[in-house]
DNA sequence: ATAATCACCTGCTCGC
DNA sequence: TGCGAGCAGGTGATTA
């Protein structure tokens, strides 16, 4: 899926399209996507404005003057904006309509998906209550990472994708952040010492912020909300890179498979 | 409590 | 050219 930065590029990419633009229909063509969507979310939805568009994990929050759109773009989601007319093509599962004739258009072809309306403050959705900190925040640190993985036996790239750990992480750039800071993914999270997991901390930042301004990566489906795709899968160092040589020392790439994830990493550079 | 596995979908690539 | 197997950016639920 989208991970963080595909997420918060698409949250930069629609925010200034919709934001106080009045919705004036809702088309759902599909009757599910990861749940079932509300069929009635027409009714909640037609005349509210938009107050602003936030993103906490990799959920889009599209907050309005009564309640929140809660949005996740699964492993395959995108949002464009398109004008009115445009018919939908293969995918296009969700269209909600803005009075200025545009129309924001969720396209997922997988349909792991999640759009749902909450009326409380979204902070209080059941699946945001537990998620971890945002990696980008200055409560995510090296610290925290230590702290948290302390008698935890689980390698530690699951363990920085568990969302309850820290958020936004997801399979390419757990690979990517593991590789910048020279840990085997499949080592013990909690047989990593403090000084590694700063260095781990940090490069999780780096390599989220290198992204983000890539427009996030691209593999098959991702759009930006313009359409384009993100341009950061040619900075990419090992993800995707197995038999091809490590950047730093040249030896092959090495691809596994861990807790059913694909992994990729160096095993001279990463230990 | 923690860790591993399954499940939800479609589409694409690979090997035969 | 066709077909089944395996795999793909996520994550909640279920099982040991």
């Amino acid at each position: 899926m989208p991970e963080l930065p595909e997420v918060e590029t698409t949250r930069r990419g629609i925010e200034p399209l919709i934001c106080n633009q009045q919705i004036t229909g809702v088309v759902l063509r599909v009757p599910k996507l990861r749940w079932p969507l509300d069929p009635h979310l027409s009714e909640l939805l037609v005349g509210q404005r938009v107050l602003a568009v936030s993103r906490r994990a990799k959920y889009l929050l599209i907050r309005l003057e009564q309640g929140s759109l809660l949005l996740h773009l699964g492993m395959s989601g995108s949002l464009r904006m398109v004008p009115l007319q445009t018919p939908a093509g293969k995918h296009d599962h969700v269209d909600i309509h803005f009075a200025d004739g545009q129309s924001l258009r969720f396209n997922d072809p997988r349909r792991f998906g999640l759009l749902a309306f909450f009326q409380g403050t979204p902070d209080d959705h059941p699946l945001l209550t537990h998620l971890g900190p945002e990696p980008l925040a200055t409560d995510f640190s090296g610290t925290f990472l230590f702290q948290r993985s302390r008698k935890r036996r689980l390698a530690v790239k699951p363990f920085i994708m568990d969302q309850r750990t820290v958020v936004g992480v997801g399979n390419i750039y757990a690979s990517e952040a593991l590789f910048r800071a020279g840990i085997r993914p499949d080592r013990a999270a909690g047989r990593i010492s403090l000084t590694r997991y700063e260095e781990l901390a940090w490069q999780i930042k780096e390599v989220l912020l290198a992204a983000l301004e890539a427009g996030g990566t691209t593999v098959s489906d991702f759009r930006q909300a313009d359409g384009r795709p993100g341009y950061f899968k040619q900075q990419l160092q090992v993800y995707g890179r197995d038999g091809l040589p490590c950047p730093v020392c040249g030896q092959g790439i090495v691809k596994v498979s861990l807790g059913q994830r694909s992994t990729f990493f160096c095993r001279h550079c990463q230990r």
